[in-house]
DNA sequence: CTGAAAGCGCTTACAG
DNA sequence: CTGAAAGCGCTTACAG
């Protein structure tokens, strides 16, 4: 195998000459650095990343944290986080979690054995991060949740604003003529930690300003981010409240349970019940009818966060907090409803 | 931090044999294995990981390559050999390759770059395998395509008997009644090393059984494995094919993507064009119509896959090759042509 | 700008 | 059964 030893030789530089030409540090001189790079290049070395990261105390790795089980959403965005932190010629470890699980204490057990260079969570319980997120001692990123207001100096953000969609996607339902309307998905307990509530409390705004009551008892349901909590919730929702003619299902998987379960329950979509999702899956362009949803860019929460986490690991960069642009995105999955 | 040097400080031994203890070597006397296992319990000691794959001239990761974006199975099978490993202790690395790259050339660079322990691949050309597979220096796994035929000495696999399974199939549509069947999905290459081809074989064998023909040219449709790409190859088939009552498409994912065109075309599922998938995803049970397919365990994929590379990993077994059982789930998308 | 050298935290012959 | 010591391939003060 070839080290750093022998470019040394071949080059006839030291070793540290060497490794300095390798991290672009700026003492060193051109010759050395065009002499250097040319035998990298000739031996195709690779440098050894253990002995980098011994040295350096860290893994190279950093690692994702997906919460949820096919979660299709998150599906899409690590294969995007992955594919742009390979080609920063970063490796790439992930870790998928169940959703109900403290991702923050498996991240601090994994910076002691593993010694990540950062990690980047695909959804996140702020109650958590509030709790014990100083204790993950590298760079973090929280995608698809907000973590401004915790304030903490290990860890930005970059979702959607969800009051505002949330806002958006009642808004639009009511313009339809929609009055009795469900909701389904997110975790029943009221921490304001969880993403469904922050889409909840855009809801009651919108609800609010049109004037228009909403029973949390008879108008929601929980679900867990799956097609089959989907199922369930929306079958409980509509068994208890026969009157709601539209459903929002705050994520798209949940929204394609749901689809399957109002179908088995011998209604049309979207004549005898409107649905609407949340996130802009692939999926949601392919059922039958298509889904309407609220579209977040995968690419770009992807890329931004990476960004912002590199920056972070080698440019001690600030943390940062953004949102993201979305689009309510119209498929066929509304409409007004039949008794009017 | 913790070191092995503090370890050895507090229960009085010397770094060898805590060391000796960690990796459980048998030359350690029961009073030494007591003491010190209980001081790394008491500071809750975690080996640096660097350190030791320094040594050990190979790093933690298992590296798991998906062969594919948005493949639904595959994404499946991924939490699971992932949850698996992890579970076993292991570091799990993850990479996305586009369905139509060189996946052995990316295992060979990665072998020299991060010395991985050993390669799980999501889907694999065998043609790439055959060439130069044997330059992976690490034990690998394949699963969802078999390389029995191929004979090498680093390479395991598991997967559904794809002839027998298309075999199944066709003889299901014809005896619903169907003779005009259209297939969608694979590559046109007939290099017999992709996957498609052998589910091709079975179902051409189900055709010359029942003594029916099948024209490639109007019958038989590349496609890649995704939702967009099910939804251009059948649109392709049946502009150019009318005739076609019946549709296999070698994947779910594919199919799911079939549908939604078949419908946009102005056809009924199944009544006035039968689909029938393959893999079993969880999105095909939650189809409107749902998914008729050929169900593949993911479950016993992917575990059989993690126990066959961690045995060969640790304990130098021989590589193996085994069909994992599949199933036909009779969904609602198949029916007997109407002008019956 | 460059080299010699210490040291990161482990494993593993070697000697006893 | 145990310890002392070499060494894995790098990085980085330090000295010049």
């Amino acid at each position: 195998m070839t080290t750093i030893k022998d470019i040394a030789r071949l080059s006839g530089y030291s070793i540290g000459t060497v490794s300095r030409v390798i991290n672009n540090h700026p003492d060193v001189s051109e010759a050395a650095r065009i002499k250097v790079e040319q035998i990298i290049r000739e031996q195709n070395f690779q440098p050894n990343s253990n002995a980098k990261q011994l040295k350096q105390q860290s893994n190279s790795a950093v690692t994702i944290i997906v919460k949820g089980y096919e979660n299709m959403f998150f599906e899409g965005i690590l294969e995007r986080v992955q594919a742009i932190l390979r080609d920063s010629g970063e490796d790439v470890a992930v870790a998928f979690l169940d959703e109900y699980s403290n991702e923050v204490q498996a991240a601090i057990q994994l910076c002691t054995s593993r010694k990540p260079k950062g990690f980047i969570f695909l959804g996140g319980n702020l109650e958590f991060f509030k709790q014990e997120g100083m204790k993950i001692d590298v760079p973090c990123v929280l995608l698809t949740n907000t973590a401004g207001e915790l304030n903490l100096e290990n860890l930005s953000s970059y979702s959607t604003n969800d009051e505002e969609a949330g806002y958006q996607v009642i808004d639009y339902l009511i313009r339809h003529g929609h009055s009795e309307i469900g909701i389904i998905g997110g975790s029943a307990s009221r921490i304001g930690s969880q993403i469904g509530f922050r889409r909840m409390k855009g809801c009651l705004d919108a609800f609010a300003a049109h004037g228009i009551e909403f029973d949390e008892k008879l108008q929601y349901e929980p679900s867990r981010f799956s097609m089959a909590g989907g199922y369930e919730s929306v079958k409980k929702l509509l068994k208890k409240n026969p009157k709601i003619t539209a459903v929002f299902a705050i994520g798209d998987t949940i929204a394609i349970g749901a689809m399957r379960a109002i179908k088995d329950m011998g209604f049309e979509i979207p004549k005898d019940i409107s649905i609407i999702g949340y996130d802009g899956i692939e999926s949601g362009r392919y059922t039958i009818p298509r889904l309407s949803t609220i579209h977040q860019d995968t690419e770009i929460l992807a890329r931004k966060g990476v960004e912002d986490l590199l920056l972070r690991i080698n440019y001690h960069h600030p943390v940062a907090h953004e949102d993201i642009p979305f689009t309510l995105i119209e498929g066929e999955s509304v409409a007004s409803p039949s008794n009017q």
